[in-house]
Order: C-alpha cells, then structure tokens, then sequence
DNA sequence: AAAAAAAGAATGACTATTCATTCTTATTGC
DNA sequence: GCAATAAGAATGAATAGTCATTCTTTTTTT
C-alpha cells in the first residue's frame, strides 16, 4: 500500500498531536508526584490513553522525561532574544523589559517542574546534557545582550555577573516551589534589585 | 525484667545509633536515587540491616524523609550564629567570613540532597512545613547580623536582600547538582560578589 | 528464663514494558 | 461508487518483577 504525500503529513501531524497530549499528561504528572511517582498508568489515565499505546510514540518513561526537559525550556529559551534583539537604546527601559522575561522561572505551575528538571538532572546524564546545553545558550545570548551596557568590566568579572543571575533565576524556582506562602511578585522584585546591582558599573 | 537507669540509657543510646546508622544510608540511596527513586530494600542493605528491623525504628518511609530533611538542615542552622555571635567589629573580615559560611550550599555531596528536599517540598506539605521553619530561622539570624552594617535602609528593601541572598543560595545549590562542569570555587566568587554588591550602602 | 533486637519470609498492591487482539481509517481492484 | 484488503491506531490483559509494609521466627542481650 503506498500512502499519498498527503496522507502521509496528515498522519505525521496526528502522531505530533498524540506525542503533545502524553506531554501535556506527564507534565501534570510529573508536576504532582516527580518523576519516579508518577506511574505509566496514571498518565496514560491523564492523556485518555491505553498504557501500551503510548509506547507507540515514547520508547520508555526516560524518552518522555527527556522530552518533556526539551520542550520545557523551549519557551524560556525563545523569550531573551525576543527582548535582545528588539535593539532599543540599551537603558532603563531596555533592563526592565529585559528583567520581566524571568517571571519565566517564578511561574508556580512551572517551577515546580523545572526543579524536578534541575534534581533528576544530578543524577540522569542525559537530563543533566539537556540542561547544560540550555545553560550555555542562556548566558551566551544574555552575554551578548548585556555587554554593550555594562561599562569596562573585566572578563572574569562578566562571568561572575552572569553566574549570579543565572543562581538568581534558580533559586526564585527554588523558592517558588519549596516556599508556599512565597509571592512570586516579592520574588521578582528582589530579583530586580539584585539585578540592578550586579549591572551597575563600578 | 527491671531494667537499671544504666541499661535504659544503654538502650536510648544504641537507638540513636541505629536511627543514625538508617538516616546515613538513607542518605546516600536518596542523593543517588531520589526520595521516590530508592526502595527500602536497598536502604536496608546500605545500612546493613534488614528491611523490617528499620521500621522498628521509624513507622515508614515518609518519617525517614522526614527525619532526614531536619538532620540535612541542622548543619548550617549552627553555622550562621556561629559566625555571627562572634561580636567581631562589623568589617570586610566579618562579611567574610560571615560569607565563607555558604560554602554549605555549595557542597557537591550535600547539593543534590538539598535539592530533592526543595523539589519534595513541593508536593509534600510536612517537608514544606520543615524548609519553612529553617527558612525562617535563616532569615532571621541574617537580618540581626546584617542590620548593623547595612546603612540607613528601607524595611522593604532590606527584605529584598535578604530575599536575594536566599536566592542565591538555593541558586548555588541547583547549579552545583544539575551542572557537572560547576566549579564550586567559581560559584562562590559568583556568589562573593553579589552580596557584596546587595549589602553597598546606597 | 524473659525481653528486646534482628532477620527474613509472606503479602498484596503496584511497577514498566510487551503482546495478542480489536477497532478505524485509508487504499486498492473492480 | 463500492466491496475487499491492507495498515495504522488503540486497547487492555499478561508478564515478570519490585514496592512498602507486616508477620513470624530466630538470635542476642540482660
């Protein structure tokens, strides 16, 4: 039987959409027990699904925590060039609008995620790959981004400054998790003071 | 059987000891596995005990993760006053070793732990209630040890800082565990000079 | 001998994964 | 256009093993 092209792209886009709703299902999953209590069943039960379909579209339980890694920080990953690239006048404004891309991290339905994310990541490689990679291509942009607006600095001291935001931006999701009475509001504006601080120059 | 004052304190002494000898392979199966990724059995075998024998000792798995979260935590709970009571003239030697304190977070053996205690409280309200009390307790003890060298500041602002070293922290403590490539070194320095900069005057 | 400590087998529920089976959809020969 | 046919999608029961916890038995201490 030869499938025509287009029945092919219909197929391939249905496949597309039944891999999003395990996504969508492991993620509640993941979000509410972690990694290791969430069971197969009760996310094929959250994705109205049989068990063994979903290894129709996942190879094991780690394929589905991997891409659930990716697809998390996707979104993060698009927001910074988005307020780099918008080549304003690097000033106040630019910073604030800057800073607001990192409510990202302080997101209390997603953080909870995030720090499974960073806790499976010291223990599964594979995971751990994932977020390194993340990582590099989070300060390399934010490097790009801020240098014009820092003054004179020392190279070793420009790293300091990005390793600071980047512990900032981990522990508002440590926060935000662990903490329930912690306002994701407060968390942000001691965010921005310590931002502030760390860029001025001097 | 009457038992002598002498051999009831022998008895209280060799439960604490084998409490200890459970929470110590407790600990590993959890750094290397998870809270929900280790199996009683492998924590019994880590303890050279048999898995029965440790439910004499604690009522089940959740009282272990319990009792470990307040034992992970009580090791920097004493550091902070340490370096604080020390009345030293409030200087650039007491910030740092009032700083050098910190290193706690950064210890890539007790990290990972730490983390999965942070995730943990997440889902499960006794862990959080644990890292709140300690949260607090930290904070407090910052701030009277901190207050007499921060100039004339806002209430607010003072919280911000606070907040933002908390941050940092718990920053510290994610980068150590998700990143293999993470300099412990280098995350200090990060760290040095962001509190530095949070507690400047002006 | 009495009591506490320790061991380890028994339990029953749950685990990730596989597999034979059925249901749906798409393509073919007519 | 319409059966016949093939393929893909989906199911849920079966597998082999592990889980936390309990219970009975044995060993050690007092």
């Amino acid at each position: 039987m030869v499938s025509t092209a287009e029945a092919l792209a219909r197929r391939r886009q249905r496949t597309e959409l039944r891999r999003d709703q395990v996504l969508d299902a492991a993620e509640r999953c993941f979000r509410a027990e972690g990694f290791h209590g969430a069971s197969m069943s009760r996310i094929a039960a959250a994705a109205d699904m049989s068990v063994g379909h979903i290894y129709r579209y996942f190879e094991n339980k780690e394929a589905i925590i991997i891409a659930l890694c990716e697809r998390s920080f996707s979104g993060f990953e698009l927001l910074i060039p988005a307020a780099a690239d918008d080549d304003a006048p690097p000033g106040a404004a630019f910073i604030e609008a800057w800073i607001a891309q990192f409510v990202w991290w302080v997101d209390p339905v997603r953080a909870p995620l995030t720090l499974e994310i960073m806790a499976e990541a010291g223990r599964n490689a594979k995971v751990a790959e994932v977020v390194g990679r993340i990582d590099r291509r989070f300060r390399e942009i934010m490097r790009r981004s801020l240098l014009p607006l820092s003054g004179p600095i020392p190279g070793d001291e420009i790293d300091d400054r990005l390793e600071a935001i980047v512990m900032l931006s981990h522990g508002m999701t440590s926060r935000i998790t662990a903490d329930p009475k912690a306002e994701p509001d407060r968390i942000i504006a001691a965010f921005r003071l310590a931002v502030h601080r760390l860029l001025a120059t001097g």
